[in-house]
DNA sequence: CATAATCTTGCAATTTCCTGCAAAAATATG
DNA sequence: CATATTTTTGCAGGAAATTGCAAGATTATG
């Protein structure tokens, strides 16, 4: 048995049975636990489904449907959007980025903080229109459904007329030669003008994402004032201290 | 049975039911009422849901109006949501404005629908990111809470350079010399612009609103080409036809 | 205020997960 | 063809998560 047709196998169960369990697929493949588990990690990471305890979900093509939300280990996350916090300050204009760290970040927002916060992000939208304190502005354009956020000219008309305080971006990548790199042309060149905008950049980037690159350049490495990140400690922040970047 | 089936079952169950209760969930999932209180802290935390004594019920995503409108007069909007889908056709550019009865129409798309929504709505625009056929576009400005749209001149100005099929419009009060009127007057002129950037205006109304006004104008009655309500039947509708508007 | 229901907390039993390791299989290399 | 290298697989243990239970605190309700 080939390791593709077990993964063959478990796609089509996952299609049709909308869970897959170790103990069912070590049975139905006859193998161990354990080469199931590494089969499942291998799925995940490609994206292909959700490992869960005890076996896999299909994956949900939106990345915040309700399983999914709840799945996104958000430790790291919370961690890095406390220290976020106390950059805020009442009364100032906040540009918030889409992203999982900063949808982590808004959510953590104290009931009496007052700000002004500009977003292309449809569910940092949703969650701050909640908030008494906070007036929000929703950048217009044609939804990215897959990072739910908007994209194309007016989003860049609207983000270029403004003049931010901070501007809090949920990086893709991060790297000291190459900068800040997206996988997405258009949403690239909608955080090139977040940075234009905004007086102090703060990107929000969990330690995995540091030191890799993707296709499309949004700024320089020297963009970014402050990098906050769960792994503030290790020497993976050093060359960034080097270039003047303050990295918590 | 995964944790994540039980998220799935709990969450469905709310939103058919609107609550749930510890007893129950502990019975019909077979798993002991800790640790039905235990998910329910998980969803709870990750804003799905709120927990109270007992049980729990859905979440209203903002402590104002619109959520709890969306219950009011359920059956009736149904009806008018139904009536309006034989006017959506594949490959239209429709302008969806926002407002409880647009929001009812819209989950009900059919999945193999293909269309092109423009709105200032966020819910809208939020379920319909969820439908693989639309392509959504969001219309920018600030967010009124209490109504969450856009509104302001960044919203007006995107409609402009517009040219849809259809506007679907959410009407606050119908009345055959006023016109049709709103209790906000940047909402007003947004909507104003709605209607002249559409090629057919198609009100959708519950009964209870027409014959009313409001302070702000947004058109005069006869730039509507269809009115949708849930008592076609009546004199009510009467005067408008006489107007060569077609009610239904 | 008394009673019953519900909630919180701590804990122990169970299951599942992760890590390192070694044997077996497959592949590459001389 | 023989040998070296890489990949895959299963196993053992300790770590971590999940679950149900019990005791005491809290809240609702007549």
């Amino acid at each position: 048995m080939l390791k593709e047709e077990r993964f063959d196998y478990i796609l089509k169960k996952l299609q049709t049975d909308h869970k897959v369990l170790h103990t069912e697929l070590s049975n139905d493949l006859q193998v161990s636990e354990d080469t199931v588990r590494r089969d499942l990690e291998v799925l995940a990471q490609n994206g292909l489904l959700i490992k869960v305890r005890g076996g896999a979900i299909p994956h949900s093509p939106n990345p915040f449907a309700f399983n999914e939300r709840i799945l996104l280990h958000e430790d790291d996350k919370r961690a890095i959007a406390n220290k976020a916090l106390s950059f805020l300050h009442n009364g100032q204009t906040i540009i918030m980025d889409g992203g999982t760290s900063t949808y982590a970040l808004v959510k953590l927002f104290p009931p009496d903080l007052q700000l002004t916060v500009v977003t292309p992000s449809v569910p940092i939208a949703m969650q701050l229109m909640e908030h008494p304190g906070v007036d929000v502005i929703l950048t217009g354009g044609r939804i990215f459904k897959s990072s739910q956020v908007t994209s194309g000219l007016d989003t860049i008309r609207m983000l270029e007329k403004l003049r931010a305080d901070i501007c809090f971006m949920g990086v893709c990548s991060l790297h000291t030669e190459v900068g800040v790199t997206g996988p997405d042309m258009d949403e690239a060149a909608v955080k090139n003008v977040m940075v234009q905008s905004a007086n102090k950049v703060i990107a929000l980037v969990t330690s995995d994402k540091m030191g890799t690159a993707e296709p499309y350049k949004v700024c320089n490495i020297t963009a970014m004032d402050t990098i906050i990140t769960d792994e503030a400690g290790l020497a993976l922040a050093a060359p960034y201290r080097q270039l003047g970047i303050n990295v918590i």
